[in-house]
DNA sequence: AAGGCGGGGTG
DNA sequence: CACCCAGCCTT
């Protein structure tokens, strides 16, 4: 067999097997003890998001919610908030329905059906076949990136996975060199190879399926998978109160569509921020004038400018309710907030 | 089929 | 600055 060619399903299994066993990650904190719910967590926690930034929200996430039914009797408030800064915030809405859905229709546990846990709320095929697989060791293929980069590469497969075509060749060669009898081990083989010999500068020397691999034949496998087509990111602008009253500030509930759904904020003034508070909170506000420096924060789709403007509610009028809060950053547990806002309130305040 | 949805790490 | 990362959902 010429060095190009891919071995049979099998020879592939077996080699990244024995690597796994030497050279594979072993002691990641949802692996001791991998109960379908903290596989659950980890893995909708790590979509799209590397381990070494989950690892802390993991550890975080499961002392304060240890099992399904912690997690479904939690206010989403309170789910929100130990999932603040880590991003994409439906991931954690998704999670409470879920977890709400498997304790009142499924006595708290998964199904054993790939097509019933892929239909639960945030949860695809890819992280369906991990929790089943990586649990309970059920013979279900994945597809996350890692798998994606060590497919594309050693079948050569060209295109962005993006592509309905690509993922859907992607997706048919993970069914085939995924093992029956030992799905767990192979599947976290595949993300550890990806992750730490297969990335974004490869080391080929230390691979198993070097000898095999088309892309490095070819003499360059970072060529695979496709890169995503790119396009310009739009700036947007706006401008936040920090507004000073009741011992706090004044934070707001975001709505439950768009950037940040469901996240405490500061409001965002359209206008001028005295007209806006008038209008907005039915009283006055008297303009600081130490407000904190414009901050950008880049998102993946957009670069968004905050132009911070800080003032003094001028009487005591305005109180909670269920979408405004008085926050005092000193005292206060903090509630989900946006990364950039976090960074904005707990500057250091003016002494006055 | 395409685009929305975060934030941090890396070059 | 750009791109990438244990993807999923809506339109």
């Amino acid at each position: 067999m010429s060095a190009a060619d891919p071995a049979p399903a099998e020879d592939f299994a077996t080699a990244v097997l024995d690597w796994f066993e030497r050279h594979g990650r072993h002691d990641l904190p949802w692996q001791h003890p991998a109960t379908p719910y903290r596989v659950w967590i980890s893995e909708v926690m790590l979509q799209q998001t590397q381990v070494s930034t989950v690892i802390p929200y993991f550890e975080r996430f499961l002392a304060r919610f240890p099992d399904v039914e912690s997690l479904a009797a939690a206010d989403r408030d309170d789910v929100l908030a130990h999932w603040a800064g880590l991003g994409y915030y439906a991931r954690a809405r998704n999670l409470h329905r879920c977890a709400r859905m498997l304790v009142s229709q499924h006595n708290g546990e998964f199904p054993h059906a790939l097509d019933d846990v892929a239909a639960l709320p945030g949860i695809g095929r890819s992280t369906a076949g991990a929790i089943l697989s990586l649990s309970r060791n059920a013979p279900h293929a994945i597809l996350d990136g890692n798998v994606k980069r060590v497919l594309a590469r050693y079948y050569a497969v060209p295109g962005w996975p993006g592509q309905t075509a690509v993922a859907r060749r992607l997706w048919t060669l993970s069914e085939a060199v995924t093992p029956r009898r030992r799905a767990r081990d192979f599947n976290q083989a595949m993300m550890d190879l990806g992750a730490t010999v297969c990335n974004r500068q490869p080391q080929c020397q230390r691979c198993p399926l070097r000898s095999d691999c088309r892309g490095l034949a070819e003499g360059d496998p970072t060529v695979y998978p496709g890169r995503r087509p790119r396009r310009q990111k739009p700036l947007r602008q706006t401008t936040m109160l920090i507004i000073h009253g009741h011992g706090g500030i004044l934070l707001e509930r975001r709505p439950d569509t768009g950037i940040w759904a469901g996240l405490w904020s500061l409001p965002e003034a359209t206008g001028d921020p005295e007209t806006w508070a008038r209008e907005q909170l039915g009283a006055g506000i008297q303009l600081l004038e130490e407000s904190p420096a414009t901050l950008r924060h880049e998102f993946t789709h957009f670069s968004l400018e905050i132009q911070p403007v800080r003032g003094r509610l001028m009487d005591e009028t305005v109180v909670a309710d269920n979408d405004r809060l008085w926050y005092d950053p000193l005292s206060d547990e903090a509630p989900g907030l946006p990364a950039p806002v976090h960074r904005l309130i707990h500057q250091k305040e003016p002494s006055e």
